[in-house]
DNA sequence: GCCGTTTTCGGCCCGACTGTTTTCAGTCG
């Protein structure tokens, strides 16, 4: 899909737009941009089909600049304002620095470049300058460091448990009556560039001074009486609001929502003679909700829409109708479906991993440990594997939760299955992903899992994309004609909550639930702690809009047995 | 540049903090 690309576009062009200062057309290319990157469909098949101006934010200027780039890979306007404005539009990214600044440093100092600006910086050539002075000169610099050290963002998986110890933290210093978290970790976007804590209190400084001073704060990054950001050690900035109770639920409403889901809040308050901010909801400048998001939802005319939601991708109408989808909850899933124990390449024994998974909750799990003859991963021949077999039918014979005996399989280039039929009859579920020539064209690969497809003991396909976070993108498939298959052979397609895998992804996921594809969500686990990562599975499901009856996870034994067998 | 249950023209979300000023612009979320 070219959606990525055609909404980078649609950013450069903006960022160069705004150093101009030119008014509201940034936030017009913006917002095409978001909606495009947000959108399940193929922004090119769309064009291809005449429904490219259908696409909410697209009219003709900016339609025009799409059609352009589709069709040449280039884009003219593009490099029209490149031409006009030399400097790297990357140095808005740094702290403190907008469009504003960057374009005055340019007139002033030529400045162009990251390396420009560091150098000018340690020089004090910044300093010297109207309006600057030497903290805004310290400023940039920390700002070009941390810009160095990697860019901003952190998976999911290793940010969650930091709020959840920060939060925990705040609420036993007894100084606050309530503390939670928002943001794009509330949201379960796959990463954070950092995390927004709220909390209730009435001693604001005192739990500014605690917050400022937790063991792991290496920076405070500033500090007003309500509001302060730490970096931690790890880089990871926090930001804490506090702020009283009557305004709990709009602000954790103003810090959850992604900025198109609040401006779409707003102009539905302002239609309705009404203000939305995060100290509440107003009519006539008095408070009429604020304590609660339900509150505040309930008072607009709409539904209670789920944090994971709030992207304005379609819930505020819908919620406005009283027809959100009721999407799965973590309470649903009763199962984990992909891990692993010693007998491949996991650290703990079956025992250990069944073990943890009751405590959380499961009412049984798959064990899917390696077969097959890739050397990767410690994976299983036939007779390994049968001795396999036979350990958890023992295990199971006084294990308090069920274990289904699984295991994954390589799909083979040629879309063959690394190990015999008659080997994986003996399987209660089999898992098929691929680990090697991840290369593959689309249409290859598209064969290749279509091939694999037609394997009568394949159950689920594994982290269907191979992406790794910040790594690689994996490859692509047709979507489209693997749906169809994936019904036709009742096959599920995982979301594999690996953190820097999420694979499925968000948008992915709600595609196949348009489709109609059954997913499974495992874990992937390969120690016990890692079970943990199923929260973040039922985290993308759920952006993607997935309904109880969508995830496999949630079927009670009995009826996971009855599916698996057809 | 986009958009429309008052509109095809005239709007486009809102408030606080920072660092520089001495009343505020720029930036951020």
């Amino acid at each position: 899909m070219k959606n990525s690309l055609i909404a980078k576009l649609l950013y450069d062009i903006a960022d160069l737009l705004e150093l101009q200062n030119v008014q509201f057309k940034p936030n017009a290319y913006r917002a095409a941009a978001r909606t495009i990157e947000g959108m399940s469909k193929d922004i090119e098949s769309e064009w291809k089909e005449g429904r490219l101006y259908d696409v909410p934010g697209v009219g003709k200027g900016i339609g025009e600049k799409i059609e352009e780039f589709l069709a040449t890979e280039k884009s003219s306007y593009l490099e029209e304002l490149k031409k006009k404005l030399p400097m790297d539009p990357e140095l808005m990214n740094i702290e403190g620095m907008g469009p504003k600044k960057v374009m005055f440093l340019y007139k002033k100092l030529k400045i162009r470049t990251m390396k420009d600006l560091e150098e000018s910086a340690k020089k004090g050539k910044i300093r010297k300058l109207p309006g600057f002075g030497e903290k805004s000169e310290q400023k940039i610099l920390s700002g070009i460091e941390h810009a160095k050290k990697g860019s901003g963002r952190m998976l999911l998986g290793f940010a969650l448990p930091i709020a959840n110890e920060i939060i925990s933290e705040l609420r036993s210093s007894k100084l606050v009556t309530n503390a939670a978290l928002a943001g794009s970790a509330r949201r379960m976007k796959e990463t954070v560039g950092d995390l927004d804590i709220l909390a209730i209190s009435s001693k604001a400084g005192k739990v500014m001074d605690y917050f400022c001073s937790m063991p792991n704060v290496i920076e405070t990054i500033s500090r007003g009486p309500t509001k302060a950001s730490v970096r931690l050690v790890n880089g990871l900035q926090v930001d804490l609001r506090v702020l009283p109770e009557k305004e709990y639920g709009s602000a954790l409403m103003y810090f959850t929502g992604n900025k198109d889901h609040n401006v779409a809040l707003r102009k539905i308050a302002i239609a309705k003679k009404m203000k939305l901010s995060e100290y509440g909801l107003f009519k006539n400048n008095k408070q009429i909700a604020g304590k609660t998001e339900e509150e505040v939802y309930n008072k607009l005319g709409m539904h209670y829409i789920p944090p994971e939601m709030r992207e304005n991708t379609g819930e505020v109408e819908l919620a406005l109708k009283n027809k959100l989808p009721a999407i799965v909850e973590r309470k649903d899933v009763l199962c984990d479906l992909q891990m692993h124990s010693k007998w491949s390449d996991g650290s703990n024994t079956i025992e250990e991993m069944a073990a943890k998974a009751g405590e959380l909750g499961h009412k049984y799990i798959a064990i899917t440990d390696h077969a097959g003859t890739l050397v990767i991963a410690n994976s299983m021949n036939e007779k390994r594997a049968a001795k396999y077999c036979e350990e958890i039918d023992s295990i199971n014979k006084k294990s308090e939760i069920h274990i289904l005996k699984g295991t994954e399989v390589n799909i083979m280039p040629s879309g063959s299955l690394d190990i015999p039929d008659k080997c994986l009859k003996n399987f209660d579920i089999v898992l098929c992903s691929v680990h090697s020539a991840l290369t593959m064209q689309k249409e290859e690969m598209t064969k290749r899992i279509l091939k694999a497809m037609d394997n009568k003991y394949m159950r689920i396909w594994a982290h269907p994309t191979g992406r790794k976070i910040k790594i690689r993108d994996g490859y692509t498939v047709d979507f489209p004609k693997i749906f169809d298959k994936a019904k036709e052979r009742g096959i599920a397609l995982e979301i594999d909550c690996y953190p820097d895998r999420t694979d499925l992804n968000d948008i992915n996921v709600r595609s196949a639930v348009e489709a109609g594809v059954k997913l499974s969500i495992g874990t992937d686990a390969h120690a016990a702690p890692q079970l943990d990562f199923i929260n973040l599975g039922v985290g993308t499901a759920r952006r993607g809009w997935a309904k109880k009856s969508d995830i496999i996870n949630t079927m009670p034994l009995e009826k996971m047995m009855k599916f698996l067998a057809h």
